[in-house]
DNA sequence: GCCGTTCTCAACCACATGGTTGACAACCTT
DNA sequence: AAGGTTGTCAACCATGTGGTTGAGAACGGC
């Protein structure tokens, strides 16, 4: 799991790290401070930073033994593009209602071939890199 | 990990996954066409549907020993639903340039301190909760 | 009825993940 | 200098995850 886009995913799999994500959303915290709602030691909060931090979601800079937590909102960006992107797609294909289009290209097809067009090559190169 | 969009975020944390999610999109396939471009076995990829199945984002019906898998657009809802609401306080909260609001905000209470207020109570109810 | 195709289930394995505790680095306070 | 606070690192443990192989269920074609 190298690529950044699942790094992302994965970091806002887990309830906690989300629910850290959206409290940073009105400030900047300390691993104490944000721990502190949490029933689980600081040094499994620190762990949680970690993976949001090699996501980018997070950024932690220093100030005495604090160790302020930033949030980089900019990676969003990469999700919601992702997701807009095949979610359209998804969302015009049931529209169309695909059923019934298929049947009509179908029978185009049928008519095609009744006029001397030669015999059509199946298309399998359709792949979708999602990167 | 037992709510959805846990197990939504934590299905598109894989790359494989993410590449079958694009290319359901364009129409629905069957698990061994699914399989095709990918350099593992046909149970994997099985895995990998069940994994998907279970976060909703899609359903599989069956046509003879065929299982057509379905793309379930809907589920996406829910993921740029949480992901808009915290990407806009952040983005907000960029553009307030806050280091700088913080700091004139510090004055602007000196002043008001000066004046007669009554000392201010701090704010530590937000919450957040991610669910 | 038998064979090939398509797919799932079960058992197993290597490795990642989320939690713990203990040690200690870095820093402010006194 | 001594001690408290804040946080990380390392070792360990239980559980989850992504892959494998082997067996078999369900179905169409002959």
């Amino acid at each position: 799991m190298t690529d950044q886009l699942s790094r992302v995913f994965a970091a806002l799999a887990d309830p906690t790290r989300r629910d850290m994500v959206a409290r940073l959303t009105v400030g900047d915290a300390t691993v104490g401070a944000l721990a502190a709602p949490y029933d689980v030691s600081v040094q499994a909060v620190s762990k949680h930073l970690k993976v949001l931090e090699d996501a980018g979601l997070v950024t932690r800079s220093r100030d005495a033994q604090r160790r302020p937590v930033h949030l980089e909102a900019e990676v969003f960006d990469l999700m919601t593009k992702w997701i807009e992107r095949y979610r359209q797609q998804a969302e015009e294909r049931y529209q169309r209602l695909d059923g019934l289009l298929d049947e009509l290209n179908d029978r185009l097809n049928d008519r095609l071939k009744d006029r001397a067009a030669p015999s059509r090559q199946h298309d399998d190169t359709q792949e979708g890199t999602a990167s």
